[in-house]
DNA sequence: TGTGCAATGTAACATACGTTATTGAAAACG
DNA sequence: CGTTTTCAATAACGTATGTTACATTGCACA
């Protein structure tokens, strides 16, 4: 289904070929999957065999210590590939578990042989989405250990929202939005409590409007400020193209 | 000079070739550069031309934010590959500085190219440094979320304890430890105070000897208690070679 | 071989955030 | 359609860590 918002995030980024395209467009259809929301799809420990492309659906990377304690240390959503070649590590150092029902497609070693023979400007966007994700995942180490609670939350929301955009998945100010207030907490470090107390802040503040599972940004740039978010590391421009340049994917993919 | 670090390094995963050591071999000899201590050899917002790698001293990969609060987000040991492909970014998120002085090579875009054609078992050690960089970064997001000023930089140390050996750094129980408490601190997310008392703390129960610029873990299994460290996620051991191996380069080499 | 600056150490005090507990409101479910 | 469970909200209280300030040590360099 939501192959789209693969091709329309890499598209930003690698104008791909026809032929590309059909390739991506199989291996996303072989082998495909779905899930109940909060089951695991890999464990920490289990020998990683395929990567996973998430084609609907959010889902997360989480690490446990021994005594529970729980992190998120970062969200899949649609058109999120999992690890470019991951199989060749003996033993995943984290787990993946779903937040909504969601969908994946298994990719295989073979394909991302094939890929890295035959494609080069598929290979060239998969290091771009390898590239981001390392850069997101500093972003975070920044967040966790910088920022204030407001400033963190304030930054994963924008985060989540240009990624949404990019991938296609808002309409107008606002996105679906089905983390519960523990996932935000063990994203950002934070209590529930906490986090209940942040969010309540950023409501009255008029930064956000989050009820039911509807997330609401009615001005991105105050938001942004707030959580001293700079979309730098989201990569999200090339070639000259610029990040206002997003939203409108047909000038985008015609740069 | 330290190429011998890389070469170690990703011997410990993949079994290169004599023709992959002449080609590393060359790269990291042909354009070198050499920085004092604490210089910066690339910003933030630049645009990414080489790789580097470092051939000696010790580095970091540190993030601002506009009102000066700094983060460490990553260090660079002798060995390591900044970040493989950057050169296709059109700018720099972070910057990187130097600790102590440091001697890099600059690998080029087309040094990157001819391996991907022609070396695949290069292409294959270098991606291991990338997931194993990607799980390292997973890692300090758990840590700055999660773990308390204690268990926090007692896993630091026991990180950069087993990177500086599987580079064959240490010597005994001992190794050059260049990090001030400023440095350490900026990489904890915590304030220089707190890491001096901490590391008092740490010293009092016998788990370090700090001392000048050396650094002494003379039992590393508690120490690695301490910081609930489970080093799975630095994936060193592969096909059935175990982590104590380590240490034994021949013998690992031979596996 | 001082002399200056950076790094370390210590103390007193401040606070952002955590913990525990309870309640109400939605969802999920049988 | 009630019942159960999850999620959100709020309050009272506790604490790990931050801040400011200053003293001490150690090392680079003149």
């Amino acid at each position: 289904m939501s192959l789209a918002s693969l091709v329309r995030k890499l598209e930003q980024f690698v104008r791909l070929s026809p032929v590309d395209h059909v390739i991506l467009n199989r291996a996303s259809t072989e082998r495909v999957r779905h899930f109940g929301p909060r089951v695991d799809i890999v464990r920490e420990g289990e020998k990683p065999k395929d990567v996973h492309l998430i084609l609907s659906g959010w889902a997360c990377r989480y690490k446990q210590l021994e005594d529970g304690r729980r992190q998120v240390v970062s969200f899949f959503l649609p058109g999120d590939i999992c690890d470019v070649n991951v199989f060749i590590l003996r033993e995943m150092d984290h787990s993946i578990g779903t937040i909504t029902a969601v969908s994946i497609a298994d990719l295989s070693r073979e394909f991302f042989d094939k890929v890295a023979a035959e494609h080069p400007r598929i290979v060239t966007a998969f290091w771009w989405e390898t590239l981001v994700n390392a850069a997101i995942q500093r972003e975070w180490t920044m967040s966790l250990g910088q920022r204030t609670a407001l400033e963190r939350i304030a930054h994963l929301l924008c985060e989540i929202w240009l990624r949404l955009r990019l991938a296609g998945l808002t309409q107008g100010d606002s996105c679906d939005f089905p983390l519960t207030q523990g996932d935000l907490a063990d994203a950002t470090g934070l209590s529930k409590v906490h986090v209940n107390r942040t969010l309540q802040e950023l409501r009255a503040e008029g930064l956000i409007v989050l009820k039911g599972k509807t997330l609401s940004v009615p001005n991105l740039d105050r938001l942004m400020r707030a959580g001293l978010f700079n979309p730098n590391y989201l990569h999200m421009d090339h070639e000259g193209r610029q990040l206002d340049a997003v939203g409108t994917p047909s000038d985008a993919a015609a740069g």
